[in-house]
DNA sequence: ATGAAAGCGCTAACAC
DNA sequence: GTGTTAGCGCTTTCAT
């Protein structure tokens, strides 16, 4: 099969014909022997229209083959039909799992997704905030910790509807989605101290991170809530990644007594501290319990499968989708908290403490 | 910190006279004292302008927060400054690299990435080409298997340049990513043969892959060139997904004489297999060796770090723009192929063959 | 139920 | 170097 049949490629001339005589909504309204106004109502449903007017419409189109121009129509309506989604950077496997779904929701509702990555560069964000006011969109997903008020102000402002995930509170036209970490945090405790636990360790992720933060003190607490004591020297911070797991593992080794069992504070970072304990010659869970966070898809998948505390990163994405769809369909000014529930899922990464 | 501080809210009333006063070119250019075509022209910076006008508009435009409407600069110069991206899924981790390095250099060359998944499902394709016809973007990146020549054929006819990966070949307005397996899976194999593996395996992908059944294709003919004999039953197919690899490799083990050695189509393929052989209770590599495809970050750190064909995925999101801004700035007619080629990555899930 | 026409905010061709 | 103005393709009153 040749390229040309292979694709059905066009042939010059065809083109040019068809370039000069771009579809547009008055040709298909010339055709179909009605005004450009009828045929906006039949492509919008807006008002009823006849139904003989309709079919005509309908052949009109779909002989020209004619896609309303989505620009001309924000132009006329004022609404885009688009939502943006900012984050921190696409190839963190956390995020594509939530833009995937938020995308198909929003899709079927007739909305695009705009998606724009800080790459952890808070300069980056004045940058994506711009993108988004320029393309007009109906709404803005922040997912990034690097939120300048001032920004936030230049989207408040023009009345724009934002939803943030974990950080940030409810205000007008500013939505939250809230990530209940304590329970699953306190369920991971829970469990290694039924394996007869007590020197527990946290690995954070980078104190710029607001969502990091917020982990940090929820195991603080359940901590406290246990009875527990909290060393100082059981609390490492990572960077989110593989590299820093490793390293604070390697740190947390090298302690007279190292802990029995470690909590990280995404599962990118639970790999690195079960990397550090194994080029240590060690044993997990048989010498040392690893809990991660968030449960990508790859963390059932490793030696050993991981147990880690599950963010339903799908309910993320349809929460987004809904935050931002009731504020710019109704004219609900005042936005909503969405509420999102960890859970602990047990896999073979943590076991009883080892008798001594 | 309250929420109104936290995020400089802005009064009701602010707004109100603000969203009334949605600021344009004109209330600009009446600011500035300029007409508006003044105004878009230092926007543009598209023919020169007096230095103090210049100086004169932009403190108007700083003044009024000033932000110019895409949607009515497309309709006005007929170019979106947005290109598509068809993908089949966000979530496989081949594609986050690929669009977010595409992404960066877009947003560099002041153009927007629209990204849509397919979900593997070939008819959602259609929907995305509409999208795309829809929001009049300056050109496309497909890189899913799912394309039906007829929607190809929707694109070409209207002149909006196409860069294909791996699949298709050059022609009007079509570029293509050629991506050279073969010479990634010749140093694979030869690098097993050097191990004195002689029963090497292959895991496919799914057959409606057209990358994955090139990856199958360049794999067979490595092998005959090699002069090893390729037996039937040493091919395997699995579906790009852990689950695949694991099946597939499963069913290797069942044979009276399992391969001692195993390439497998991508990276999670790979995995997949890693994991069947541990829970054979077979080591790797001391009892099997294996080679996954892709490079996805996550090989490094598994266990062991798996050997694995690199496909740079940074490269291929920078020759997808490039093929993109080349054929729309340009009016070059005619598409170019871009040429990768993939390496081996030598770690520690290949080595020697097992003594007897 | 349908048509006519006035924008939406910007660009670009043309004047000066 | 700068202003004027006619579109770009659609939506949306306002008539009819």
């Amino acid at each position: 099969m040749d390229s040309a049949a292979r694709f059905a490629i066009v042939t010059e001339a065809e083109r040019r014909s068809l370039s000069h005589t771009h579809v547009n909504i008055r040709e298909v309204a010339k055709k179909a022997g009605v005004s450009t106004a009828t045929v906006s109502r039949v492509v919008n449903a807006t008002v009823p229209v006849g139904a003989v007017t309709e079919r005509r419409v309908r052949s009109a189109i779909k002989a020209l083959g004619y896609y309303p121009n989505t620009h001309a129509r924000t132009l006329g309506s004022g609404k885009s039909h688009m939502y943006g989604l900012i984050i921190s950077d696409i190839s963190n496997p956390f995020f594509p799992d939530i833009a995937k779904c938020f995308e198909r929701i929003a899709v079927e509702h007739g909305q695009e997704l705009l998606i724009a990555n800080t790459d952890y560069q808070p300069q980056r964000m004045q940058l994506c905030v711009r993108r988004m006011l320029e393309r007009k969109v109906d709404g803005v997903a922040i997912m990034t910790s690097e939120m300048d008020p001032h920004l936030i102000r230049l989207l408040n402002k023009r009345g724009i509807p934002i939803v943030f995930l974990d950080t940030g509170r409810v205000g007008p036209y500013i939505s939250n989605i809230f990530i209940d970490y304590s329970n699953g945090i306190e369920k991971a405790i829970e469990h290694l101290v039924g394996l007869g636990h007590k020197k527990i360790a946290f690995v954070s992720g980078p104190a710029t991170l607001a969502s990091a933060n917020i982990r940090s003190e929820a195991f603080e607490l359940s901590l406290k809530k246990r009875g527990l004591k909290s060393a100082a020297s059981y609390r490492k911070s990572g960077d989110h990644r593989i590299e820093g797991g490793q390293s604070a593992m390697e740190e947390l080794l090298k302690l007279r007594q190292p802990p029995t069992a470690v909590i990280a504070s995404n599962d990118l970072t639970a790999i690195g501290i079960i990397r550090a304990i194994h080029a240590a010659g060690l044993k997990v869970p048989g010498d040392i319990s690893v809990i991660g966070f968030d449960d990508i898809e790859i963390s059932k998948f490793l030696q050993p499968p991981l147990t880690t505390i599950r963010v339903p990163r799908a309910e993320i994405g349809v929460s987004a989708f809904t935050a931002l769809y009731a504020a710019s369909s109704k004219r609900a000014a005042h936005g909503t908290e969405y509420r999102i529930s960890t859970e602990l899922v047990v896999r073979e990464s943590t076991g009883p403490v080892k008798a001594k």
